[in-house]
DNA sequence: ACTGTTTACGGAGACCGTAAGTATC
DNA sequence: GATACTTACGGTCTCCGTAAACAGT
């Protein structure tokens, strides 16, 4: 028998917030405890208990969606565990060998300067085995965090000079690599298509095809109404999207080839620019260290 | 029989990072359970296990201290911990009532700001239950995260129109509200005690009375060997110490009368200004709102 | 009726307390 | 030898799986 304590209180538990986002990312219990390895009832009673224990209902059942309460803990749990692996990675990352190097790249994060990077890598150390993965942007971040990659090189849409903020400030180091500015992609003959620059007031009634997984547009104005949206990250798909009249995409000047039914017009607006940076362990390995400073020389002679 | 499944390498909890936690700064196992509410056979379990599930080794007994892991992860823990307060304060300030306003106050966070506000904010609503507590930063930082108070005056050293980084940026909500110029209190009769202002730099071969609770320096740097250091947090016993000639003290400019047996001299340094910020949840209750408001106005006028 | 969540129940294991063991000062 | 952490062991409770009940579509 245990006698009366303090810590009855406190019983959120890191599985529990696993098992709840899981649910929220998923929209259903069923298949939360496929992906999680649980039986479905096992996935209803964590949510029951983790419900009990907050004292309020986080999700409405069918459909599955969170509650005002449930999207703020999501946020918040989204957090929690990103730091939770990051924790468990800045440990394993200190007996780190160091014989195999593992990058994300996001499809148009400078490609030019990861190659030239490794090159000298490969120069310093003929032996060494690399990997490279292309992802998104937020599937980087978590690799990073979980230490499944030792490195990512992602890319958005900021102000100059500013970081791209895909994790809290502080959980991971970032190293900027490259800005470049940023065209419009019409489709052909779209009336803006011919001039030698917009801004992006001209775009207002203009649609998007958004696409947030391929570029994450930060703080990016995005107006333009009725956008189509594109959940890969294949820029050949994103384009033909545009070719096909979906409406106008924002990429970098630079990392792609203009196809066919496409035409670049640079945008006009001194506050966004297309940034690729690195992304770290705040306690990198050696050879991080050594990617990090090649891949700063790289993109500073580029 | 449970089927093989992936889930065996989490296992790290948050229960068991709170134990963690408290031997780290207890330096002792028998205290921090104490504290927790075990056995102190149980945190030695938990501890043990926790060292299992990460693969190493995160504490030195006799004397108990954290190894490098282990100090790495004592970094980590707080923060996670930190978060999960947010989270939980945040879930609960959905339906806080409102009629008693609970609030932290720094010993030299501009306490007339305070005062005024509250005299507006009775004001307006006679009724309203008003408790005001004296801590030190840290303390408040924790406070606001659990929603033991409302809100936090609290202060520091910072460079001018920056934030005190008293916890991870964006986890709470932090409004500045006044920043002052910076004296130097000497012990009466000290060679630097007659000059109008001094210079970081004259500073350097003379010892500090170092306040870590009293008032945070941040990035201030803290030249002059043998500090005397000053665990407390009242201001007589701080400049009391100063007087008795331990060494010199950082203090605003305002917040507090000169005592017997200090001289106060402008700092010249346009890089360090105390600043008094307001700190609360960023999903504030309307009395919350009110308050900042009002602090906001009365800072503002003063 | 079927898909999907909740509830009931039972067993395996986790977790903590008691108590004995062990190491360090 | 005393203090403080570790290990052994047993009881209880948590937690998950099976299976049945239940609720929307």
């Amino acid at each position: 028998m245990r006698d009366a304590n303090i810590r009855d209180t406190d019983a959120v538990e890191i599985r529990d917030l696993r098992a709840f986002l899981a649910v929220v990312r998923a929209g259903s219990f069923t298949v939360a405890a496929q992906e999680l390895g649980y039986t479905q009832s096992a996935v209803s009673q964590q949510i029951a208990s983790l419900e009990k224990e907050v004292g309020r209902r986080l999700l409405d059942r069918r459909p599955v969606r969170p509650t005002i309460a449930g999207a703020r803990l999501a946020e918040q749990a989204t957090r929690i565990l990103l730091r939770v692996d990051v924790a468990r990675s800045e440990l394993s990352a200190l007996d780190d060998g160091g014989s195999h190097l593992r990058v994300d790249v996001c499809a148009l994060a400078a490609p030019g300067v990861l190659s030239a990077a490794l090159r000298d890598l490969r120069g310093e150390r003929p032996t060494l085995k690399v990997t490279v993965r292309s992802t998104d942007a937020l599937t980087a971040v978590s690799a990073v965090a979980r230490a499944t990659v030792d490195a990512a090189l992602v890319d958005g849409i900021t102000a100059p000079d500013s970081p791209l903020a895909l994790a809290d400030p502080g959980l991971l180091a970032s190293t900027a690599l490259v800005e470049v500015p940023l065209v419009v992609a019409f489709p052909a003959g779209h009336p803006l298509g011919s001039r030698s620059g917009v801004d992006l007031e001209m775009l207002d009634d203009a649609p998007w095809v958004v696409a947030p997984n391929f570029l994450r547009t930060g703080a990016a104005p995005m107006a333009g109404a009725r956008p189509v949206s594109y959940e890969g990250n294949d820029l050949a798909t994103l384009l033909s999207l545009v070719a096909a009249g979906h409406g106008s995409a924002l990429l970098p000047d630079s990392s792609w080839a203009t196809p066919e039914g496409i035409v670049r017009v640079p945008l006009r607006h001194p506050q966004l620019v297309h940034r690729t940076e690195l992304l770290t362990l705040r306690t990198p390995s050696q050879l991080v260290t050594r990617l990090t400073d090649a891949l700063r020389r790289t993109a500073a002679a580029g």
